[in-house]
DNA sequence: AAATTCCCCAACCGCACGATA
DNA sequence: ATATCGTGCGGTTGGGGAATT
């Protein structure tokens, strides 16, 4: 009714209240599971079946870890799987007991949501996204929520302030990746992009220089978490750029390359470095 | 302290699929 | 072959508490 007054039509969901959670318990443990519109029907519930179901399986069902945050080892679980198999929530479910596959969806589309407002277009943290970079070549990692792929692709040309560009991810990661080819120490490193602050705070970590070797292993996926700023020395990059072949040469020699340079370089940047999460 | 906005998560919806009649 | 039913799944919605103004 106050709905309705507000204008907003009548609720459709409805809690499910204690007492109604103990009479389906009562009448699965007298009935065992079974046809599931039976129980919406015999259980003196106003519930039909699959509501029945979906409150046991989510909620009442022994051995959910309910009300219990996942663990980053659960985390990276969904992560690593979600890699894998994409939105199959509960294929993914099957590899954490218990928990439901509705947890882990809320958990995920929560996770990408905020990824999307902070501009971190991968949403696997690098251990993850590192796992599915092959000779030099990472596959892009899914990205986001609901929508077709152009309506993603879409989101990011807005979300990202990029007015004029084709509606490709080819296009959208040739954009965001060119900033961290100009770097002078070796080190990817991400140009200032105001629209791009705080995302690094959704991994609760500290990002430091990588090794060149590192570099050259890195996806997309693992540029896109750090939040170091542009170096000064973009002409004597450039230069070194322009004199080394750097666009001929293969991966594993643009990486000799960079330890080279990185070698000479002011001593800003040590190469024996490792990263640090 | 009250109003508003944000965010999480439980509940719902529609569709696909397999089993059965 | 096909109609019906039950189940499972993924996407979406909205209630309500928390945070912010």
């Amino acid at each position: 009714m106050e709905a309705r007054r507000k204008g907003k039509g009548i609720s459709r969901k409805r809690s499910w209240r204690s007492e109604e959670d103990e009479i389906l318990i009562k009448y699965i443990k007298r009935n065992g599971l079974g046809n599931w519109n039976l129980v919406g029907k015999n259980s003196g519930l106003s519930r039909d079946g699959k509501s029945c179901r979906l409150r046991w399986l989510n909620h009442l069902q022994p051995g959910l870890k309910k009300n219990l945050p996942f663990s980053e080892k659960e985390k990276l679980v969904i992560f690593s799987e979600h890699a894998v198999l994409g939105n199959k929530w509960s294929d993914i479910a099957r590899h954490l007991p218990g928990r439901t596959d509705n947890e882990i969806k809320n958990f995920m589309n929560i996770h990408k949501k905020k990824c999307l407002k902070n501009g971190v277009i991968s949403i696997y943290p690098p251990e993850i996204s590192m796992r599915y970079t092959h000779n030099g070549i990472t596959e892009f990692p899914k990205i986001a929520s609901s929508g077709d792929h152009d309506s993603v692709v879409h989101q990011l040309v807005e979300l990202m302030d990029l007015p004029s560009i084709q509606n490709t991810e080819k296009d959208v990661i040739d954009i965001l990746l060119s900033p961290y080819l100009h770097n002078p120490h070796g080190s990817f490193e991400l140009l200032p992009q105001p629209h791009l602050a705080g995302a690094h705070q959704s991994w609760n970590t500290s990002f430091n220089v990588l090794s060149s070797e590192q570099c050259s292993n890195l996806s997309i996926a693992d540029l896109l978490y750090s939040d170091y700023s542009m170096d000064d020395d973009l002409d004597c990059w450039l230069q070194f750029i322009s004199s080394s072949g750097w666009e001929e040469t293969s991966l594993p020699l643009q990486s000799r390359l960079l330890r080279e340079y990185t070698a000479s370089a002011s001593g800003i940047f040590d190469p024996n470095q490792t990263m640090v999460w």
